[in-house]
DNA sequence: TATGAATGAGCGTTCATTCAT
DNA sequence: TATGAATGAACGCTCATTCAT
C-alpha cells in the first residue's frame, strides 16, 4: 500500500465518521462521501468493495469500542449485572433500524476470506462470553459456547423486538433478564 | 360495491401467487401483477399500501399453512421430533433470502393497527408452542410462553445462520437441535 | 332543480370554501371535498362539470366582490388612481399561482353556452372599464372597448412577470402605472 | 468526460425534435426519448431536471430561429408589416396548447439561476423590438422598451383569445393589428 | 489509482374523472 | 341522484455500482 492510497482511504473514513456524526448512519450516501472526501465516485469503490464495506468498518470499529469496555469490566456475577454489562453496547445496535440490519447482514462472513469487521467482532465477543461462562458462574450443563451463541440469539431478539411498537410495554432490558434467566439458571 | 373490491383485490393476490409459483417471491414485480390482473397501477396501490403489503399477505398465508399442519400433527415429545415439525415451515421461510428478509421485517409491527398476516402467524407460532410447552414434556421452570419465545430466538438465530457460508458445515437443523435441548431440557 | 339538489350543490361549495380559507385553492382536493360534504366522488361531478367548474364558481366569485366595490368607487381621474382601484383585485387574482392559472384559462369561454362566472366578470370589467373611458377623461382616439381590452393584456402582463423573480424589483403597481400612462395617455 | 456528456445531452436532444417531428411537443414521453437515445431513465434527469427542462430547451431554440429570421428581415415600417413579421412566431407559439402553455410557464424565470431558454427568448424579443421603435417609425413619447414590453402583452393576450372559441371570428390577426396601431400610433 | 458520466430497473405517485350499479 | 371503486398513463426518483478513459 502507498502512502497516498493509504490517506484517500482514512480521509474517506473520515468524512464518513463525520457523516454519521451530523445525520446519523442510515442518511450517509457515497456521493456525499465522495464530494467532500474531494476523490471520485469510482475512487471510494476502489478502496471498498462496497459502501456495506464502509459501514462494516465504522460500525465494527463502534463495537469493538464497546467490547473493550466489556473486556476490561470484570466478570458479571448475576444475571442482572450480565444485562447491565450489554447496555451500551445494546443501544449502539439499536441507535438506527439501518444500523441493526448491517449487523445482522454482515455478522455472519459470507466467506472464510471475507470476514470483515462486524463479524469479526462477533466471534470476539462469543470468546468474550465464553470467558464468564467458564468460571463456573451459571449453567454448567451445556458447553460455555453454545451458551454463548444462544446469548447472541437471545439478544437479537431483544433488539428486534426492541423495534417493534407492539413490545413497547415490555422494555428490552427487562425482556433480556428473563430470557439470561431462563437460558443460564435452569431450575429444573 | 364490497364484493366488487373484493374480486379485485382477489385477482391480484391470485395473480401475485401466480408469478410466485413461476418465478419467486424475489421475481415479483408490480407492473406484472397488474397487467396480468387487468387493472391499473393505482388500483393497485389503493388496495395495498406498497409492494411488501402485498408481499406481507402471501408470506403471512404461507407460514399460516404451515401452522395448519404443525397444529394437526400431534404435541412433539422429543427434541428430534420438536425439530422434524419444524422442518417445512423452515424451508419454507429460508426458500429465499428475499423472503427472510420480508418476514424479518414484518415480523414484528411498526403500530398496533399496522399488524399484518406475517406478525399476525409470530402470534400464532407462540400460542401453537405453548401449547406443546404447556402438557409438560419439557422443562417446566419457566412459563410456557417464555419457551416459545426462545424458540422463536433461536429459529431466526439457526435460519440466519443458514446464509452464512461459513456456517455451511453444520447443518440447519443439527444446530437447531442442540439450541431446543440445551433450551427446553436443561440437565443441571 | 329540486331542493335536495341545491342542498348539496350549497354544501359542496361551503365546503369548499372552508377548505380554501384553510390551505388556499392550490391545495384543494376533490377527495377531501366530498368527504367532508359528506356524499361520493360521483356526486361532485354530477354538480359539477369537472373541477375547474368549481374553482370558476369560488374565483368568480371573489373576483365579482372586487368589481362591486370597484363599480361603488367613483371614476378614477388620474392614472394613479386608476392603479390604486385595482389593487385589492391584483391582490386577489395573484394570491396563488394557481389562482392566476385558472383565470387565464377560464376568462375565455371555450363556447357561448358555456360562459362561466370568471369568463362573466371579464365581460363586467370590460363594460366597467368602458364606463370610465366614455367619460372622456383618457384617450380619445380609439374606442373605449378597446381600451379597456388594453387595459386587460397590460394587467395580464404585469401580473404574469410579478411570478417571476427577475422582475422583483420592479414592482408590479410601478410597472402598471407605466403601462396604463402609456396606453391611456399618449402624447404624440 | 465532458465531450462524453454533451455527446449524451445532445443526442437526447435530438431524439426528442425526432419525436417532436413526428407527434408534435405534446406527445413528447420521457420514456420514449430515453428508448431511442439508447440511454437509462436516470441519464436523462442527470441532465435535464424535468420534463419541462427539455421543452424549455427546445421550444426555446423553436422561438429563437423564428427570432434569427426577424432579426434578419428589414425594421417594419407600417403596422402591417409588423404584425406579418410576427405571423411565424406566433404559428409556433399557438401550434398547440400545451406549447403555449409551457412558454407561459417558463417565459419568466423562477430565479435568476433558473433562467431557461424560452426565458432568454423573451428578452432576446424585447431586444429585437426596441431595435425596430428607436428608428422613430412609431409613436416617440415613451421608450422604446416600453413599447417593446406593450408589443408583448398584446401579443398574449391575442394569442390567448385565441384558444377561447367565443373568439374565433375575429382573427387573432386582425386584433394584434388593431391593438399595434392603437399602442403605436396614437393619434391624440 | 483516479475519474465521473452513465447505468438500471423497478417503485410509488398523482388525482381528476368515469361508469357500472 | 347517488355511489365509490377503478382508471390512466406518464412522471420522477433512487442511489449504489460499473466501466471506459
Amino acid at each position: 500500500m502507498q502512502k497516498r492510497t493509504l490517506e484517500t482511504r482514512a480521509r474517506l473514513v473520515a468524512v464518513a465518521r463525520e457523516l454519521v456524526a451530523e445525520n446519523g448512519y442510515t442518511a450517509v450516501r457515497t456521493e456525499e462521501v465522495v464530494q467532500r472526501a474531494g476523490v471520485a465516485k469510482g475512487t471510494f469503490f476502489s478502496h471498498f468493495k462496497d459502501k456495506d464495506a464502509l459501514m462494516d468498518l465504522l460500525i465494527g470499529a463502534g463495537i469493538d469500542q464497546h467490547l473493550d469496555d466489556m473486556a476490561q469490566a470484570s466478570a458479571p456475577d448475576t444475571i442482572k449485572e450480565l444485562v447491565a454489562l450489554h447496555r451500551p453496547l445494546l443501544k449502539f445496535m439499536t441507535q438506527e433500524r439501518y444500523v441493526f440490519d448491517v449487523i445482522l447482514r454482515l455478522s455472519g462472513a459470507a466467506a472464510v476470506e471475507e470476514i470483515g469487521a462486524i463479524a469479526t467482532t462477533f466471534g470476539r465477543y462469543i470468546d468474550l462470553a465464553v470467558g464468564w461462562f467458564e468460571m463456573g458462574r451459571f449453567r454448567s450443563d451445556v458447553p460455555a459456547d453454545l451458551l454463548a451463541e444462544g446469548m447472541q440469539a437471545f439478544l437479537t431478539q431483544a433488539m428486534a423486538l426492541n423495534f417493534c411498537a407492539l413490545h413497547d410495554d415490555q422494555k428490552m432490558e427487562a425482556r433480556l433478564e428473563v430470557y439470561f434467566q431462563a437460558w443460564l439458571c435452569p431450575e429444573v
